[in-house]
DNA sequence: ATGTCC
């Protein structure tokens, strides 16, 4: 396949359709934001999504893509459900429902200062963390799970482990519709009963961090956000839980491509109609991952205001909760005919424009908010969803990463990181220095670059911009 | 991302 990227805009290129692409691709970005690395197959994952059986539009590529399995982390693709339209596992990821969720503290950095250390080693000492660790609650059977499975967040709440109002600031109010414990295999559920509560590895992270500069003080007062306020920053997943249903229906649509005659360029794109045993079976399973991603994220907000009444006498409001590794069935207009889509965001987070009836009635005049986790030594942005995004309301989800994990170890040393940030006033708390190291600053893009090209693409306009003051690590 | 290979 052709890959030539021709430009369309400053912050846009167009891969144009040729065989065996169904609609052309277009990627979202500056020259410099575009793989660079010998041998990085990310551009060849965007065309090779644009094969899928029943894909409208284009296949997309956010300004933070990288290579993934199977589609390009930062990719987003919608099928035509009617059209024989497919859902792919590997157009959700492994870690189904990873997202970030943002809490807004009633305390400011400065007053914060003195009590810093404290915070931090309270919230190292109480965020489980790392590979296969336990969680905050565990669950007492699959009975239990299932539960959680189809209410998520809302099951935590329900549960004790949270506020009502926490769900209104929850995407889906913290459940996906559709969950179908019954498609959580067993070994699922027993990788997940245990890890409800924990950041796990890789990228995740629990921040404390500081509102360094508002952009837009309409929506971050509708948002609850101000220059200098301290904020909590929880990025994580659906553990070996999410891990598990990936894998388990990855196989099985493997095995079904023949019976369907569908033709992929790469395995990795398994996948079956949406309307199809397999296809309603992982979308049950992944909704049920889904919401235990989310229940995940509620758990560990609870133990980050333990640590924050404890060590500030400080309370945290939900600002948002968004999923970046979904599918998620959604009408667009296509072609001018509104269409039920199933529209694939890995590593992408929805982005609706002001007055979308899917929003909080009081964030109806601003738009959906949008999290963009940078790294432990740069910022994260807030920013909101803008009207006429033609990638169905999607924007960038991170920094997005320039160097493998294995380029990251063979550069960084962990400890010296370490020391590196507390000079910097940046207080670590470590899983392991391996963990460490393969999430260095350098290892990703510039978030700031990264959000400047979201924003001339059209996909969201920045609200405010967030700096660490503390990093819990997975 | 992931009991970093059942």
């Amino acid at each position: 396949m052709d890959i030539t990227l021709v430009p369309e805009g400053p912050y846009r290129f167009r891969m144009d359709r040729c065989d065996p692409m169904r609609v052309p691709g277009v990627v979202f970005a500056t020259r410099d934001l575009l793989p660079r690395s010998a041998g990085d197959k990310t551009l060849e994952q965007v065309a090779n999504v644009a094969t899928l059986p029943g894909i409208v539009r284009a296949s997309f590529a956010m300004p933070d893509m990288h290579w993934g399995y199977g589609f390009p982390i930062g990719g987003v693709a919608a099928t035509d459900i009617d059209a024989g339209g497919v859902v792919s596992p590997g157009g959700v990821g492994f870690d189904i429902s990873c997202g970030v969720r943002l809490l807004a503290a009633d305390i400011d950095r400065e007053p914060l200062a003195p009590r810093m250390r404290r915070l931090m080693d309270l919230l190292g000492d109480t965020v489980p963390r790392g590979v296969g660790r336990g969680g905050l609650w565990k669950l007492s059977g699959r009975a239990q799970m299932e539960k959680l499975l189809v209410a998520g967040a809302g099951y935590a709440v329900e549960q004790g482990h949270g506020v009502p109002r926490d769900l209104e600031r929850c995407e889906d109010h913290g459940a996906l519709e559709g969950a179908d414990p019954s498609q959580v295999g067993q070994r699922a559920v027993d990788r997940g009963l245990q890890q409800v509560g924990s950041l796990g590895s890789g990228n995740h992270f629990l921040e404390v961090q500081a509102v360094d500069r508002v952009y837009d003080a309409g929506a971050a007062g509708a948002f609850g956000l101000h220059t200098g306020q301290v904020c909590v920053m929880i990025h994580c997943g659906s553990r070996g839980l999410g891990h598990q249903v990936c894998s388990d229906h990855v196989r099985v649509m493997d095995q079904s491509l023949r019976a369907f005659g569908i033709r992929i360029p790469d395995r990795q794109l398994a996948c079956a109609p949406v309307v199809s045993a397999p296809g309603r079976a992982y979308l049950g399973a992944m909704a049920a991952a889904a919401n235990y991603g989310r229940a995940n994220r509620q758990l560990l907000t609870q133990a980050a205001r333990r640590a924050f009444a404890t060590a500030a006498q400080a309370g945290l409001d939900l600002v948002y909760d968004v999923s970046h590794n979904t599918a998620k069935i959604e009408t667009h207009d296509v072609d001018g005919v509104a269409r039920p889509l199933c529209v694939h965001r890995k590593g992408a987070t929805l982005a609706l424009p002001s007055g979308h009836p899917d929003l909080p009635a009081d964030l109806a005049a601003f738009g959906h908010p949008v999290l963009v986790p940078g790294t432990m030594g740069t910022a994260s942005y807030v920013m909101v969803g803008a009207a006429g995004n033609d990638a169905f309301s999607s924007a960038a989800h991170g920094a997005g990463r320039v160097w493998s994990r294995h380029q990251a170890l063979h550069r960084v040393r962990g400890e010296q990181l370490r020391d590196e940030l507390e000079s910097r006033g940046i207080s670590v708390r470590p899983s392991s220095w391996r963990g460490l190291a393969e999430e260095a600053p350098d290892a990703y893009k510039d978030v700031d670059v990264v959000v400047r090209a979201a924003e001339g693409a059209g996909l969201a306009r920045p609200v405010a911009r967030l700096v660490p003051l503390g990093v819990v690590k997975g």
